[in-house]
DNA sequence: CTGAAAGCGCTTACAG
DNA sequence: CTGAAAGCGCTTACAG
């Protein structure tokens, strides 16, 4: 008997009927235990594995989420999606693992192939294209179909559904106010990540926080390549005492950066950073920085997709902001509540 | 009309039958140019999506890629990732990102999940578990079944399929010699990934360009918890004076345990890591390394199982060896080849 | 050019 | 306890 076994098969070997087998196979209790026990054993001598893609045209149902990520290099994305694998199993769903490279025409095909393979539910966290362009009409017709829909970390308020995130200008506020009061007194906004709305309410908290208390604002963009050189002379000329960066690559590179030219750093120049990764925590020194708790958000996103499917389908949309907290490290080791590295 | 739009319906609406529907959609030559253009109209009025579940069904044919990576913090299976992704979409074929979590019992469910959805190939690194337990039969099982099957980076000889690496003996090899040429006298081998492939084949270079010069062999293994203290008395106790990483991490751990304890880098411990990430590419120093070439192994995988899909079904397996070279950065400076930072 | 019909492999309400 | 039949939404060989 060749090509791949399938019921009709299995119900011809065993001189029974299609349905009998497949109930056997899914242990309902109308069948005879004995029937059972010989429609187990051969489908397991043949390595019988049913074909979803029937089982899930008669139920209609993929029992899969999609979460979609605009890329995967940097670490936080990475804890996301360990966070929400876990979460996913844990919940007896499959997750497909989409990357958009902050592309929204890939966001947009990604999103259709997403509805084609019928997942019960997404989870996204939006492209930089997206956000430039304000555009949510890909999003909404998740809604119209209601699908639920999770934007978490990059997200917009351009669209009524549920959202998950740090509160990016609260942290960068306090973690102003913790270099103020460290008698920091030029402090500089260092963005490695425009058009994007976490960078948008990390800027607001810092000028919220430099304003309140009189100081001047020093803000500066570096797009896609860093200019060493450029980044040294401006923080020179500028007489910058220290750095909230939108980002750890930022952060890292600048401290490098600064390093060769001399500086002592936290001493001369404290530095704190967004996200919490290997490129800062082994750094010497370590990276100062604020904890975007990517498996936490992954984890809330799965977790808030299955209640929607399961449970709460009409309720109003959430938005869930999750506690966070600075990881003091060497880059401002003189720092009152400095700790040891971990 | 409420629910889900279908080709049913929209032949309804039409009072045209659904075989006209499907192939007007099909773009089929048979249809009438003006046939075509109601039915393609009123389908985009309705935002009319087909249930690929029925599709698939039909054809048994996904058009879709499986690839399963042990873990997804090591910035080189994000690399992969990339190579894959975009490989895939060039070919026109989905890609399912799977992560095994270095679990055996992970890497078969993952397996017979993707044979459920017909997967046409699949790519695997595999789990330190499975290397351990020296398994095959949940591979074997993909080959009985003709699945496409390709090995990349973590792979084994106990199964014939096509496999993808970089020599690992080989580079190891050569970065031994450079560091002998360059005057170094006790060099250790490092490791941080114990129970896999290119780990045995890593530390069998390193003992084969060791061994031909009469030196003495130095090995150590630090597993999952890296103990500082302990890795620079081991260093001093032996007079170290250059080594081989088996990883970058454990590359970039040992640098900074050094540096701190006054070691001079590369002057007086040079230090080659294998891997080339956002990690070694920062630091300060940057660290001399040899390029696992992530990309090109998730794009070489992606290829093969294509090709094998959609041509050599049947041809002897492939063992492909990607070409690769040291990165010469900071960590081996003083070395004759030293090239600027990249 | 259009349509009726069979069939992909499963599940399940219903009959016996 | 077992089985015949309908149906999930599509595609396609065949008839007209």
């Amino acid at each position: 008997m060749d090509g791949e076994m399938n019921l009709k098969k299995l119900a011809e070997l065993l001189n029974i009927s299609i349905s009998t087998v497949s109930k056997a196979l899914r242990n309902s209790p109308e069948i005879s235990r004995e029937t059972k026990k010989r429609v187990v054993e051969l489908a397991e001598l043949h390595n019988y594995i049913p074909n979803s893609f029937a089982q899930k045209l008669k139920s209609n149902k993929s029992q899969t989420l999609g979460i979609i990520i605009p890329e995967i290099s940097h670490q936080f994305f990475t804890h996301v999606l360990e966070g929400a694998v876990t979460e996913a199993r844990l919940n007896g769903y499959n997750l497909t693992i989409c990357i958009s490279n902050e592309s929204l025409e890939s966001e947009r095909n990604i999103i259709n192939n997403l509805i084609r393979n019928h997942v019960d539910g997404i989870a996204i966290s939006l492209s930089e294209e997206t956000h430039q362009k304000n555009e949510t009409t890909h999003l909404k017709t998740l809604l119209d179909r209601n699908i639920p829909l999770v934007l978490f970390d990059r997200i917009t308020s351009g669209i009524a559904c549920d959202t998950i995130s740090i509160n990016d200008s609260l942290n960068a506020e306090l973690a102003i106010y913790e270099l103020l009061n460290n008698d920091r007194r030029k402090i500089l906004y260092l963005s490695g990540i425009p058009n994007t709305s976490v960078n948008e309410n990390r800027k607001d908290g810092y000028i919220k926080a430099i304003r309140s208390r009189h100081r001047p604002c020093i803000l500066e963009v570096n797009y896609d390549n860093f200019d060493e050189a450029e980044i040294v002379k401006f923080i020179k000329s500028e007489r910058v005492d220290a750095i909230l960066a939108s980002d750890e690559l930022t952060a890292i590179q600048t401290i490098r950066a600064c390093k060769i030219q001399g500086y002592k750093i936290p001493d001369e120049l404290a530095v704190i950073g967004f996200s919490v990764g290997n490129l800062g925590k082994h750094y010497l020194p370590s990276l100062s920085a604020i904890d975007q708790k990517g498996a936490e958000q992954g984890k809330c996103a799965i977790k808030l997709l299955v209640d929607r499917i399961e449970k709460n389908f009409e309720a109003e949309p959430l938005n869930i902001q999750i506690d966070t907290k600075i990881i003091h490290r060497e880059s401002t080791l003189s720092f009152s509540s400095a700790k040891k590295i971990n």
